[in-house]
RNA sequence: CGGGGUGUAGCGCAGUUUGGUAGCGCGUCUGCUUUGGGAGCAGAAGGUCCGCGGUUCAAGUCCGCGCACCCCGACCA
């Protein structure tokens, strides 16, 4: 279809400017001789600073805040911790709901509403929940000026209040299995927070099946690893380690909890979902019990597993740049902007020509944006569009309408090319699955790039210190030599992979890294959020 | 929760050392000229100087106590 791809990307290295002069500037070098003389080449480099985005490579953290605060997805709250979710941020939150949600009920599950607040008995009655959860939770002890009798905690998590409920609903195996999935708000009172990645406040979905046996419920967890497996790669194009937590790493009150982690672009992971086999624990606590078809009384088997807006954190650490934010497609609320170019000349043909465009590609299901706003230049545009990491730009201006072309730019790749104006609609869709496919290939790459396996502590030590990311090492399964490598390297178990990738797997590590005895687990340790 | 830093117009920052009429750039508004990678000129508006308390004739500036954010550590989806 005429896809020609040419880097045109001279001019925007000169638009942006050279990158020392738009990293921080703040002022206190610049800002001393910015009298009323401080016009010409002064203002033009405070102009670029005042808008640039900090590079990755010269403060990674001051990046993503810029990224995120100049994409508009988010501003922090008046309480500390807490942020409010920005249309544009919101809008990737729905994208991640449509798409985990379909799953659900693909896998036969129903949505249904638990109640944020949870009576203090509720949690402890699982010993090891209120251990694990106590420290962060935050309380209501008082209501109407007068003092509850019974604290109630806002719920970090609801197996407490919905095990009571099941309690309630399940008497006999045909009640059996019980597959609820709950889309709320949880807290957990962090010391230290980190907007959508670990905030006081933050929204997930959590899922909540009992069973009659255990092994339908080990299925269960398993499947619903493989539901976020396949959401976070295939719609977020984020590749992902699978594997299992380490006990010490495992959900309070959990027998076993699965995760997949993610790699950021600065080498450190992030545990993208999360799925449990809580197996009679919970059923024991709360007296979840069922007559069985040999009309014995057994506890069920539950699972639970959940993913947050912690996801929206790793869309952008994951595929963002200098530039700022860049979505993939699948989850993108705006996947195409289309952007005039209105001149003296022809404006009544390009504004019809762009107005054309737009019926086309909505028409055919594309989500697409069409900015004809006057008084903003197409330059200023392209940046903002970028910034915001709309996948597809098209641009339509006189000279493409001449030719019978538009102009396609790619936010993945900055390049730029042509497209025939009776092939936009096919030629648009396929570019986007392009798009989406590289993004995948090159978190891909990144992630093959900051992977490696250690013999030793000091090995893996080495290893964090010159290039960072995920390495596998031999476990014994001793919790302290576990803590061990965190005390000295800062790296935690992310988890014991369920598979290992090719370049690694030729010998699995014979002994521990830390103690020499023989190893019975191969673990994934990084630094992670 | 400990150590360090920051808080002044929508945003980015000077001004605080040595107390004395609130500043700059970007953005915003108006007008004209512009429009293929963050336009130019002219004019204008815009401030509880994070909050509370104190010292002083006078506090953005000095003192005390809070709060928030950022960075670094101990705890975590």
């Amino acid at each position: 279809m005429g896809l020609q791809m040419d880097g045109t990307q001279d001019n925007r290295q000169a638009a942006t400017g050279p990158r020392e002069a738009t990293k921080v500037v703040t002022g206190k070098e610049a800002g001393a001789d910015k009298g009323k003389s401080g016009k010409g080449k002064e203002g033009k480099e405070s102009k670029e600073a005042v808008q640039a985005i900090t590079p990755q490579a010269v403060d990674f953290s001051r990046w993503y805040l810029d990224v995120i605060q100049k994409a508009d997805l988010m501003d922090y709250a008046p309480v500390r911790g807490c942020i409010v979710f920005k249309p544009e941020g919101y809008a990737l939150w729905e994208a991640c709901q449509a798409g985990l949600d379909r799953r659900f009920k693909e896998t036969g599950h129903r949505n249904a509403y638990f109640p944020t607040l949870i009576p203090a008995s509720f949690l402890e009655k699982e010993k090891e929940h209120v251990e694990g959860f106590n420290p962060e939770l935050p309380w209501v002890t008082e209501a109407g000026g007068e003092k509850l009798e019974e604290p109630l905690a806002l719920r970090p998590t609801s197996e407490t209040i919905i095990g009571s409920m099941y309690a309630q609903w399940i008497h006999s195996y045909r009640d059996l299995p019980v597959l609820i999935n709950q889309w709320a708000n949880v807290f957990r009172w962090e010391k230290r927070t980190l907007p959508f990645l670990r905030t006081t406040e933050f929204l997930w979905q959590e899922g909540h099946t009992a069973h009659a046996t255990e092994e339908e419920a080990r299925a269960e967890t398993m499947r619903m690893l493989g539901v976020y497996t396949d959401f976070v790669q295939n719609d977020l194009a984020i590749p992902v380690f699978r594997g299992q937590k380490t006990p010490s790493e495992k959900f309070a009150g959990a027998v076993e909890t699965y995760s997949i982690e993610a790699m950021m672009k600065d080498g450190k992971a992030v545990q993208a979902g999360t799925s449990h086999y809580l197996g009679t624990n919970f059923a024991e606590s709360f007296g979840i019990r069922f007559l069985d078809q040999d009309n014995q009384l057994r506890p069920v088997h539950t699972t639970s597993w959940g993913a947050s807006t912690r996801l929206l954190g790793c869309i952008v650490m994951v595929h963002g740049d200098d530039r700022g934010l860049v979505l993939p497609p699948k989850i993108a609320p705006t996947q195409v902007v289309i952007i005039p170019i209105l001149g003296a000349q022809e404006r009544e043909a390009v504004l019809n020509a762009a107005h054309q465009l737009y019926d086309q590609l909505r028409a055919a299901g594309v989500r697409v944006k069409l900015d004809d706003r006057e008084g903003f230049r197409p330059g200023w545009k392209f940046n903002e569009y970028e910034m915001r990491g709309v996948p597809l730009r098209i641009e339509v201006g006189p000279r493409d309408l001449a030719a019978g072309v538009v102009t396609v730019g790619r936010r993945d790749t900055l390049e730029k090319g042509q497209l025939a104006l009776n092939a936009v609609t096919t030629g648009v869709k396929a570019m986007l699955e392009e798009v989406q496919a590289n993004l995948f290939r090159k978190a891909q790459q990144f992630q093959a790039e900051h992977t490696s396996d250690a013999e030793t502590l000091a090995d893996l030590e080495q290893l964090l210190e010159t290039k960072g990311g995920f390495v596998l090492a031999g476990w014994c399964g001793e919790a302290a030599c576990e803590a061990k490598v965190k005390e000295q390297t800062k790296a935690t178990s992310r988890n014991m992979p369920l598979e290992i990738p090719g370049h690694l797997s030729v010998h699995p590590h014979a002994h521990c890294l830390v103690c020499g005895r023989p190893a019975i687990h191969q673990v994934w340790f990084a630094r992670a959020y």
